[in-house]
DNA sequence: GTCTATAAGCTGATAGAC
DNA sequence: GTCTATCAGCTTATAGAC
């Protein structure tokens, strides 16, 4: 199937572009370039720009699912899985720092742009959501739980942002061991939230 | 002074236009309708559209400037002061959940144009951290008093990023709730951070 | 200080040869 | 399935009349 092999080079190259260098600001002509066709044979796979977009977002969605089984496979409990989750900031911390979430990131632009698939794209957020408050519902916490995933999902979202704007990696691990001690306290963390 | 008029009403409908729709995506024609001049007479008074980004920045910066020292002047201590600041979220909460916070959403767009003025955006954030820094000592924060204003603010951005992406103002109260929950057990926080 | 007219280049998108 | 050639429209930016 070459047909497939062409298309899924775009929508991973396009993903990339999209997500180093925004949606809009990224052209056919730039995501042809780094592929290696032209802009002509484009069309040929995809009609217009949101189709690519489209495809961008379920290619995210797909992958999430895939790294959240992952990690729901290779946990060990629900503490260590939700450890997973926060140490993607440190694991992808030189991408985050220089261009923050790719989802938030994403969302954020597509917000403004008043396009319409931002929904689908804070689909990708509402698996991790999901996600997160199935383990702290493993771990005992109730009708706060997913309370209790929002608020990691929003504090990592947080320091991402904080990260890329000031480029500062030292922030970025005080504020993960900040999230690691809280989530200790979980299910009876302390004041919040 | 009409030239100062003219050029001032460029700075603030660029602001809006750019906070609610982008930097890149707000076009000198959409700037121009708004303002209600022409094209041509746009460049008399900015050269470049970085230009106009730069007073707009500047423009942001003073008004940060004046926010900050109103606060400071009518705040009953340095916790109701910090508290100003908190419930920006929910006073200005109908452009948050629509457009995102106007200096996070800002600095992440200029993170992936790779622009220059990055940098000067990413100051506004820091204002704002200096200033609550400065609350913090007041509180008798010492030390930590940096990695406390530096944690409120990267909290407030995380709640803007997931408002917008998910459009939900109850979440935006309840974390609101949160911080200020929080920051009732300040200058002695739990596991924190 | 504001306007119209215009330039050169990039944009997303199409048509048609091979 | 990939290419070249082309389109109309929009972009930033300039020149010059008033």
């Amino acid at each position: 199937m070459p047909e497939r092999s062409t298309r899924a080079m775009i929508v991973e190259k396009a993903d990339t572009l999209f997500y180093e260098g925004g949606f809009e600001a990224t052209s056919f002509a730039d995501i042809a370039a780094v592929v290696g066709i032209s802009r002509g044979n484009f069309y040929h796979h995809f009609k217009t720009k949101d189709d690519i977009l489209d495809a961008v977002i379920a290619r995210r969605i797909e992958q999430t699912r895939g790294m959240l089984a992952l990690w729901e496979a290779e946990g060990d409990g629900p503490r260590a899985r939700i450890l997973s989750f926060i140490r993607m900031l440190i694991a992808n911390r030189a991408k985050i720092m220089a261009f923050g979430c790719p989802v938030g990131t994403l969302c954020s632009e597509l917000a403004k742009l008043d396009h319409g698939a931002q929904g689908r794209a804070a689909e990708i957020l509402g698996l991790f959501r999901d996600w997160l408050a199935g383990q702290f519902r493993a771990l005992g916490a109730g009708d706060r739980a997913e309370a209790l995933a929002l608020h990691v999902l929003s504090w990592s979202q947080g320091v991402a942002v904080m990260a890329s704007a000031f480029r500062d990696e030292t922030f970025l691990h005080s504020e993960v061991a900040g999230i690691e001690a809280w989530l200790s306290t979980v299910p009876d963390p302390a004041p919040l939230t």
